[in-house]
DNA sequence: CATTGCGTTCAATCCGTATTGAACATAATA
DNA sequence: TATTATGTTCAATACGGATTGAACGCAATG
């Protein structure tokens, strides 16, 4: 597959986008895919970034589905042509809230069911338990801080 | 080395935490460790650690090590004992600002560092590039609330 | 000064997960 | 219906980073 030639500027942000989103844990070829679509003025079909980035289809394919997923891409339709077409969503705030959601905020919820399910577990009359208690009291109330802060308008604010 | 007998309750913590400490993308020993002291009422030294979690001796000093430097545990004197005694600082938006410091805090300076770099390489008659300066100027924008967020009163707060 | 107990280091290994690519599914076109 | 152009799936693989454990350093003790 011939490969592609980039603006530098662009190569860089593409292999630097693609060191960040490996270092946050989503994969490299997201970051690269992203950084491509928001850096290019049209939109771009799968087969441009097999080219561009040197990927696989199955990978170019997967990439760009997650980066939908997350609201990061949106398939635009052009008229003629029987691909698909991608451009990049440049509303941060709500990409970073999607990615939060669909990795925090769900560690979270089924935190709050596991402190449940762990008291439940402690016996009534289990005497050395109470330190125990403690510590789950203590991590309850710190939960709540934190749901209390996601809720606040000012950060809802800026992942809007 | 024979192994330790856990509170179940407290086994089921520390196979959670170190999942979530895995799943952020932090390795799986530090949570178990945190979660181990964090339910410990007495100090604990590495070979209790090598014994409760069943890791190597390595691992135990790696890993305990990466909680002090996060402030997520500390060295407590043992009179009488020449072992090394740790327990679990039980601040957790300390130990968050911490985390978030040394992962995140870090990749957004030199972001900003990046952007001023790539701008640079930006000739100064490059026509094709106005969408490219487009863009770094709307990142620019982000990187600016971002940072002001993060200076807020009500994060900082949270994070004390 | 030899020995013992403890903590640290780091090269080798292991393991999880990102990535590939061939096979398949689907839809448009001739 | 056969053919061509596209997108998807998933078992196999490659890769990076987490984990191990033997070797080492150091300090206390006899």
């Amino acid at each position: 597959m011939t490969p592609v030639e980039l603006h530098p500027v662009v190569k860089r942000f593409i292999e630097d986008g693609g060191a960040l989103s490996q270092s946050l844990g989503l994969g490299r070829v997201v970051g690269q895919i992203y950084a491509f679509l928001y850096f290019s003025d049209v939109p771009r079909a799968l087969g441009d970034l097999q080219r561009a980035l040197r990927i696989s289809k199955g990978g170019a394919s997967m990439g760009v589905r997650q980066l939908e997923q997350w609201g990061a891409a949106r398939k635009v339709w052009v008229p003629g042509d029987r691909k698909d077409y991608y451009e990049a969503n440049d509303w941060f705030g709500r990409i970073l809230k999607s990615v939060l959601m669909d990795t925090m905020a769900k560690k979270m919820a089924d935190g709050t069911a596991f402190l449940d399910a762990a008291e439940a577990m402690l016996k009534p009359g289990d005497e050395n338990a109470a330190f125990i208690r403690e510590r789950i009291a203590h991590m309850r109330e710190f939960q709540g801080k934190a749901a209390k802060l996601w809720k606040n308008p000012l950060l809802q604010g800026f992942l809007k």
